[in-house]
DNA sequence: TCCCAGCCATGACAGGTGTCATGGGCAGGT
DNA sequence: ACCTGCCCATGACACCTGTCATGGCTGGGA
């Protein structure tokens, strides 16, 4: 029997998936959570195996959460299920210690098995989402310029960003001219929703 | 017996919504759709009773789709489960014929009530909801500044925006600018981002 | 040690952007 | 017939942005 952990802040698709997996006669959902932030202590308290992890969700992101599960319970093994296949994910989750990512959109039959690799030590990759993942590469951004670039995500003028970056407009402006050009884009709105679907921010 | 479809298109919320109704002695699910256009054909084959449209499908948005019901078929009720409970959505949701209106936010529980209620004739919206959705009231957005707010989304120069909509830019500086005081916004990008978390756009 | 990459900042320039005033045309309501 | 609201367009103005050149600072590799 799998012991599994399902984190998802939509309450109607963390039950849903709940009903979806207890159908499998091995899988047995032992805890549900709709926080990032509650994913550790509930993954001890009921001695989960696997926990499906969702990336948007308020407290801890699922790729954070994944990253704890790693450092405090290392021999629980974690599996992204999101909505969002973007390229710069996968490899994100990859590096936070998941086992496993599958987008929202793969058949539900798919899902079970994933658990069960996962539970048995492999790792698990949508095969479409893996390519792209490589074909799209690392993030070409520095550090800074993504942090910049996130303040921008909103359409706040340069010197809103600046304010709250605590940087002058110019080193803003810099920043990002930089992300513009690495991104192709031509604006900073564009290079901003560019990134982000790039999962680089 | 209350005779369900489901469209939404991640495949895996679409099967694990439908082992969570098929839980319900009352309810059955006959048919799963991924794509908004498919929607009417598969309810009038399938001879569902109620609708549970997504709002983001490709081909046709559920807005559209329950539009096109309610001409098509009009004895066939639906009911719009969404991600986002933006404000605007409702209204124009119930505007398109809809006859509920919750969130993928709501426990389990509840879908199966709001589906009985829906399929009894009721009316069925998020209390919570429905009071932020009179709120922020109807868009003040007209017609032509709503569709150059829609090209400005992706965050695109002036002069792309208005060769997309075959305007001059003077024309389209006019409209952005309107939209901006409109919506309390201080650019463009704001101004979309604020228009479309309101459901104007 | 030198060198390089990244970070921060300044200044200047061209072109993009938001605002405003103005005007014509077109539908819908009184 | 009149008024009102919306659409489209033009032109001018101040300001914002993106780019480039330049320089100083820091923390690693070679």
């Amino acid at each position: 029997m799998i012991r599994i952990l399902l984190a998802d802040d939509q309450a109607l698709v963390r039950g849903a998936l709940a009903a979806l997996l207890d159908l499998e006669a091995d899988i047995e959902v032992v805890a549900q959570v709709g926080r990032g932030d509650e994913v550790v202590a509930a993954a001890r308290s009921s001695a989960a195996q696997v926990c499906l992890l969702d990336i948007e969700m308020p407290g801890l992101t699922g790729l954070e959460a994944a990253e704890r599960l790693r450092a405090e319970l290392p021999e629980v093994r974690s599996l992204i299920v999101t909505t969002f296949g973007r390229p710069g994910y996968v490899r994100r989750a990859l590096d936070a210690g998941a086992a496993g990512f599958v987008v929202k959109d793969t058949p539900a039959r798919e899902l079970a098995d994933a658990v069960r690799r996962v539970h048995a030590g492999l790792r698990v990759v949508d095969p479409a989402l893996a390519t792209e993942s490589l074909m799209s590469g690392p993030s070409p951004l520095t550090a800074r310029e993504a942090e910049i670039l996130l303040l921008a995500l909103d359409g706040s003028t340069v010197a809103a960003i600046a304010a709250r970056a605590h940087l002058s407009v110019g080193t803003v402006r810099n920043h990002l001219s930089a992300a513009i050009g690495k991104t192709g884009a031509s604006t900073r709105a564009e290079a901003a929703r560019l990134a982000q679907s790039n999962g680089w921010i």
